[in-house]
DNA sequence: CGTCACTTTGAAAGCTTTCAATAGGAGTGG
DNA sequence: CCACTCCTATTGAAAGCTTTCAAAGTGACG
C-alpha cells in the first residue's frame, strides 16, 4: 500500500499549482521516532471509545481493528488498520472508536498536545494530516455504499478486493482477522460471509490455501462483481491526498 | 444547530488546555463574504463526484443531498447538508461525491487554492477546517453502525432524532427531502420508511401535521429505540471539535 | 486425545424488498 | 372551478435474501 511518504508528492492533476516546501521529506511517521514500541496480543484494547483522546498512535506491525458498539452488544467494525497508518487523529477530546488488536500489534503513541504542536507549527506535516483525514473519508464513503446499498457477495468482494489493493501480494491476499471481524465490518452475519467465500470457491473465482489465506483467481470478474468500473479504478489515480495551493 | 462560531470555543474538557488565539472572530464561512451568491432548484447538481474539486462552497440556505451511486444506478446519500456547512472540503483533487439541491438552494463559493491559502496561513481557521472534517468523520461513524448493524425502525428513528438535533425547532421537524432521499440516505426502500412512518405515528410516537413536517412526541422512548443511550448524548457535549495543544 | 474457539453447512424463520395498486397534492389547461 | 396529469407517498401481498437456530467439521493447543 501506498507509504505517506509517497502519497504526499504525487504527480500534480493539471488543474492546480501544488506549494513546494523545503523537501526535508519529514512524514507523520517520524514524529513518533524515539518513542518507545509497546506490543499488544490478540484480542487486546488499545483504547475505548470515550476514552479521552490523549495519544496518538503509528502503527508499526500487526493489524487492528477500530470498532463501535451499540448498547446492547452489536458491533460494527469501522475499519481495519495496517502498519504505516497513524491512528487516533480524531478531532474530538475523546475518542470516536475503540482499537483492538487483531494479531500481535506493535505500536508507538506520542501525546496528542506534542502531536497538534508539531503539526501545527510545520506546513508540510499539515498537508499529510489532512491527507490522512481525507482519505479516511473517503473510505468512510465507500463504506456507506457498501453497506447502504450493496448485497452479501458484492460486499464480501468488495472487501477482498480492498484488502487485496491495501496489502496483497500478487493474487493473494491474507485475512488476519476472524470471519466474525469480516461480517462485522459488512455489516453480515459470520454464517454468511462463510457462504459467499464457499459459493465464490465453487465459482472458482477465489481459492483458499488455508482459511486466512486467499488467492484471487479472477480479478476482472471479481471487479465486476464489486461493482469496481474502469471509473473507479481511475478515480484511484487522482485519490492522492494533496494540498493545493 | 451549532454555527462554526460557537464550536470553536467550547467549555474546555479539563484534558487540555487551549489555545488562545487573539480573538478576530473569524470563521470559515467568513471567507465567502463578497462572493455572489448562486441560487440552485431543487434537484439541480451542484457539482458531480469525480469533477475537478475547483471550489469550496458555503450554504447560506436550503438542504442538499450528497450522494454516491453505483455503476447500475443503485445510489447512497452520505449527507445531507443545511445552512451553515461548508462542503466540498475534501482534500482530493475531484470530488468525492456529487452534490445536488433538495430545496431552493442559495450558495457562494471560493476557488480551493484560495480556500486553503487563507486556511494555510490562519491558525484559527485551520482549527476550524479541522473540526469540520473531524465532525463529518464522527457523523460518518455513526452513520456506519446504523448503516451496518440497526434495523428499519433503528434507522428510520435515528434519522428523525438527527434531523431534530440538528434543525428541530421544540418538537417539530421538516423533513424537505423525498422518501426516496431518506430511503438512500438510510439503505432502506421508500415503502419500508413508509410503513416505519405509518407504524411509530399509530403507536403516537410521532405525528406529522403533514407529509413533511414531523412531531416527535415521545423523545424519550425514541432514544431508546435509536440506541441513543445517555452515554451517546453526554459524548454530545464533547464532541465540539477544538484543537489540543 | 480432549477441549475450545472458529468455521462451515443445513433448514426454518424473519425482515426487507419487490411488485402492484391506490391515494394524495401540486400544477396545468380547458 | 373542475378535469387531468404527474409525481410522491401509502398500503397490501408475495417473494427473496439474510439471519437465526442448530449441528457438525476443523484446527490449535495442552
Amino acid at each position: 500500500m501506498d507509504s505517506p511518504r509517497q502519497s504526499v508528492s504525487p504527480v500534480a492533476p493539471s488543474a492546480f499549482h501544488w506549494r513546494s516546501f523545503p523537501s526535508t521529506g519529514l512524514v507523520l511517521n517520524d514524529m513518533f521516532e524515539g518513542q518507545p514500541v509497546e506490543s499488544f496480543a490478540p484480542a487486546q484494547a488499545i483504547f475505548w471509545e470515550g476514552d479521552a483522546a490523549s495519544n496518538i498512535f503509528d502503527v508499526q506491525e500487526g493489524v487492528l481493528r477500530i470498532c463501535r458498539i451499540l448498547p446492547d452488544g452489536r458491533r460494527a467494525i469501522v475499519g481495519f488498520i495496517y502498519p504505516g497508518d497513524v491512528m487516533g487523529v480524531s478531532f474530538e477530546a475523546r475518542y470516536l472508536f475503540s482499537a483492538e488488536a487483531v494479531t500481535k500489534v506493535k505500536i508507538r503513541r506520542i501525546p496528542r498536545n506534542s502531536f497538534f504542536a508539531q503539526v501545527d507549527d510545520m506546513p508540510e506535516l499539515r498537508q499529510q494530516l489532512f491527507a490522512v483525514l481525507c482519505d479516511e473519508m473517503s473510505a468512510a464513503l465507500d463504506q456507506m455504499l457498501l453497506l447502504g446499498r450493496k448485497s452479501a457477495e458484492e460486499r464480501v468482494v468488495s472487501f477482498l478486493l480492498s484488502v487485496h489493493r491495501k496489502s496483497g501480494i500478487e493474487n493473494t491476499i491474507e485475512l488476519p482477522m476472524t470471519r466474525l471481524d469480516i461480517a462485522d465490518y459488512l455489516g453480515l452475519t459470520i454464517e454468511t460471509v462463510s457462504r459467499m467465500m464457499t459459493s465464490l470457491m465453487r465459482r472458482c473465482l477465489i481459492s483458499a490455501s488455508d482459511k486466512h489465506t486467499l488467492t484471487l483467481r479472477k480479478m476482472s470478474d471479481l471487479r465486476q462483481i464489486a461493482g469496481w468500473d474502469e471509473t473507479e479504478e481511475q478515480m484511484e489515480s487522482v485519490r492522492r491526498a494533496v494540498w493545493p495551493h
